[in-house]
RNA sequence: GGGGGAAUGUCCCGAGCGGCAAAGGGGGCGGACUGUAAAUCCGCUGGCUUAGCCUUCGCAGGUUCGAGUCCUGCUUCCCCCA
């Protein structure tokens, strides 16, 4: 962005200190809504997944900060574009999803904005939309007529998502232009309806959301702006929140406080200061003061931004007790019984399980194969003791005085096994 | 419409004279070292009831003791000519 912009508003300079910020179509022009307490914000999610993940949580925290700063956040269920599907950046086409199995994701993607912004009828209070309410009744024709002749193809052909494609010589569906179009389309329903004025995303975002601006004034409707967030990388350049164990969830259900704190402690050295502006709520003096930390001592900030992400998320108290959880583990070494645990059958443990079976069950390792592997590999542990012998039988010795078997992959993963 | 090329381990890229569970990377996981970090080094990276068995190289057939590899047809993608 360019750098010697002074923002008048509160809602961009905290944008501004907190980094996140990569582009804007006309930063006075924000500037100036933002100060008269007239800037109403969307930002779309697609409904792909039963839960949203960390690669969204930029886009949730920007919508949070608009809110505190006196604009209307406007989250954006893509209950209609999901149906078509956005192929940017994907090397072939999404599959199909089922219009229940959207409806279902999109159920639990909304439960996370509450977490984050308080909905209702006031001037900054925040507002669900779905975009299903208006293209799933779009005519073709109509469409065609109205919304169609104002898209320049060949301006769409200078765009860089576009043109990259077409110099690699890599596949450019029909299909994704008309994501694009239906999403400007999107912008422009928004500020007609509910007089939405920014679209904000991430940086791959910029194209289409450009898109909208310049149908918006072809459209007739006043000026709409662009905001774009950089794409969070970790400092040794992988994608945020992706790992082999999975994305990480944003819900509850499909991944544990525990193990979300987790992620967040496990933040490298280099990214923590980054990251505790993005990621939670804390002043910027105190931030200032935690990325100073150098050595070990940074691990202190780490644990920080970890249960003041997670309590974002969880609230309070469950990040409390995940850092506690891991206190014990980590520190103390002991068997923390609020680790996430499965149950076996007690007469079942009785009898003796194998090994392999076991870690399996707990979902450390896919298969019993990978379990064997790990084994070799000194990977695998019974309460804190390396298995040996890849044909052992667990069974009531095996507890510990606090009445559970504590199964580990590797230093860090640990399920407890609890008879029932 | 004609001609030429391509599709490989269900994360990706990619080698593969008829004997192949299939080279090599990347990524990931584990071990060592650390600070639950990074960097570095080492190991692993189809499934199972594991001295063995089963399933994998776009799809369907065929040749062969034996096919990722050869033949035929099909699908999809790319390039050149029209």
């Amino acid at each position: 962005m360019s750098t010697d912009f002074k923002p008048q508003s509160d809602f961009l300079n905290v944008l501004t200190q907190r980094g996140y910020i990569h582009q804007c179509s006309d930063l006075e022009g924000v500037d100036a809504k933002a100060k008269s307490g007239d800037l109403t914000a969307y930002i779309g999610f697609d409904c792909t997944a039963r839960s949203l993940h960390v690669g969204s949580l930029v886009q949730i925290m920007m919508l949070h900060w608009l809110q505190q700063t006196g604009g209307k956040p406007v989250p954006l269920m893509g209950g209609g574009t999901t149906r078509v599907g956005d192929p940017s950046g994907k090397d072939e086409s999404r599959k199909m999803l089922s219009l229940d199995d959207i409806e279902a994701n999109k159920l639990g993607i909304k439960q996370v904005f509450s977490k984050f912004l308080t909905f209702g009828e006031g001037k900054t209070d925040a507002l669900m939309l779905d975009n299903a309410e208006w293209l799933t009744t779009l005519n073709y024709i109509d469409f065609l007529r109205d919304v169609g002749k104002h898209f320049s193809v060949n301006r769409m052909m200078s765009m860089d998502s576009v043109k990259m494609r077409l110099e690699r010589d890599q596949e450019l569906s029909f299909i994704e232009f008309n994501y694009m179009c239906l999403q400007a389309y999107d912008f422009v329903e928004l500020s007609r309806r509910y007089g939405v004025n920014l679209q904000m995303g991430g940086s791959d975002q910029w194209g289409n959301i450009v898109t909208g601006i310049d149908l918006g004034r072809r459209m007739g409707r006043p000026q709409l702006y662009a905001l774009t967030s950089p794409l969070l990388t970790t400092a040794s350049g992988a994608k945020m929140g992706k790992t082999a164990a999975g994305a990480i969830w944003l819900n509850e259900d499909m991944l544990s406080v525990y193990d979300y704190w987790q992620f967040w402690r496990n933040t490298e050295d280099a990214d923590v200061g980054r990251f505790l502006r993005l990621f939670t709520l804390l002043p910027m003096d105190e931030i200032h003061r935690l990325e100073a930390l150098q050595g070990a001592e940074i691990n202190e900030a780490k644990k920080i931004l970890a249960t003041q992400a997670t309590a974002l998320m969880h609230g309070t108290e469950k990040a409390e007790a995940a850092a506690e959880t891991a206190r014990k583990t980590f520190e103390e070494g002991a068997v923390a019984t609020s680790l996430p645990t499965i149950d076996i059958a007690a007469d079942e443990l009785r009898a003796g399980v194998g090994v392999l079976g076991i870690f399996v069950k707990a979902g450390l390792v896919a298969s019993t194969g990978e379990a064997r592997r790990q084994i070799k590999g000194g990977g695998l542990r019974v309460n804190d003791v390396a298995i040996a012998d890849e044909r052992a039988n667990l069974n009531e010795a095996n507890l510990t005085s606090e009445g559970v078997v504590k199964l580990s992959l590797g230093k860090k993963k640990h399920v407890l096994l609890k008879p029932v």
